[in-house]
DNA sequence: ACAAATATTTAGTTTTGTCTAAATTTATTT
DNA sequence: AAATAAATTTAGACAAAACTAAATATTTGT
């Protein structure tokens, strides 16, 4: 596989969002900001590679194999951040580019060692999941804090309420988007809750966990 | 520049051996594995791009401005061999290919961040020097440890002596290529010595010295 | 000094991945 | 059910990086 190969695929899957979708000439022109005539000539090479379905005029969609590529790729590519954050100190939100270009690398052993290295972590800075070596993953879902229960782990990832007031709480209290939050305990008679909040534990009302979002690994 | 150009680049700065020496075609081409006529395509682009002076039918050498760019190169898949070797554990002569490929991914704020995280090596896992930031760095010069002075530290890097008997002693003391060997004292009458073989103490004679080379940086 | 050998460049193709413009198919309106 | 609009594919071209075969320059041996 190319490096514009793998491009594709990837932008294929995650335009596909987990189905089998069918996906359409122009939204991954669109994704790729290439051309429909350039995308209409990657897809027919991906096709004699049996790495997509593709029927003229009906779209795209991954095949088996097209989607384990996909996944080694995406496994790669959020390994790779949580090495920026975790170990080059990398803040959460300038990772992706990078991980753009080392995604690409060739080397099945450079893998396994840097998943060890990390502690094989099953999420990235973002709360996405990391699938195993062989393709499976949970999903993840995006939810307030007040609307889980008691024992969930996840990321911060984004706010309900975007106020100065909140995000001025968030800022005093040291809570950032990409932190890890576990929910310790919640009191039933007001709805606030002991928080985990990079480790360090701290009490939360119901209105400040109704304002913040977690993604979180959905259970099977 | 592509990454191509690149390759082409470093391959210059090799072929040249720090001297500001001319370079053939063919000795391009045997090193790269790749056609005479190639090399020449690839010298006209560079020499337009003002990377490499060249001549018809004279050969070509790095500009100030190629060898910059190649020590940067250099400076990236030395440090990526650090990486490879010191946190995931790779052995030292399984880390070339890997770091052939690293080297080519684009971010200053990376290699900062990687350079500092590994406390800022001065050499690779082969004893070769890591230039700076700004392109400065000391040659290194394989030498047996014999011949060295007193407070000299390099990086072990092939025997004189191959016979299986050798080669046994040095197993049973674990002493192996890639391992870092510091001279800590020398007993002039039998050229005994006290040395740090990776920061554990050990006494060696003089047939042993004499036998293991050692890469070490030049002192200016 | 000159022929033979070697090194290097040029000319013409190929493959990959992109593009524009034109043709064709599918979807949407009236 | 046309007519029109939008999406998609085809045809032809281009740039990058490689190759083969042929032409040219340089070096070497006598
Ligand atoms: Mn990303
Ligand atoms: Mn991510
Ligand atoms: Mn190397
Ligand atoms: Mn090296």
């Amino acid at each position: 596989m190319t490096l514009s190969e793998e491009d594709y695929i990837k932008t294929i899957y995650h335009l596909s969002g987990g189905q089998e979708a069918s996906i359409s000439t122009n939204a991954i022109a669109d994704q790729m900001d290439t051309k429909p005539s350039s995308v209409t000539d990657m897809i027919k090479k991906l096709s004699e590679k049996n790495m997509v379905n593709y029927r003229k005029y009906k779209g795209v969609s991954l095949t088996e194999k097209g989607r384990l590529t996909a996944l080694s790729i995406v496994r790669k590519h959020r390994l790779w951040e949580v090495f920026l954050v975790d170990k080059l100190d990398f803040a959460w939100d300038e990772v992706h580019e990078v991980a753009e270009q080392l995604e690409h690398i060739k080397s099945d052993k450079l893998i396994d060692k840097l998943d060890t290295y990390l502690g094989n972590p099953r999420v990235d800075p973002h709360g996405d999941p990391i699938p195993s070596k062989d393709g499976e993953f949970k999903k993840s879902v995006k939810k307030l804090v007040s609307e889980l229960p008691v024992g969930s782990e996840g990321v911060c990832v984004g706010v309900n309420d975007s106020s100065v007031a909140f995000l001025k709480f968030l800022d005093k209290n040291q809570i950032s988007l990409g932190d890890t939050l576990k929910i310790v305990e919640r009191e039933d008679f007001d709805g606030s809750m002991s928080i985990l909040i990079n480790k360090r534990e701290m009490r939360i009302s119901d209105q400040i966990a109704s304002n913040l979002y977690l993604e979180v690994l959905e259970k099977n």
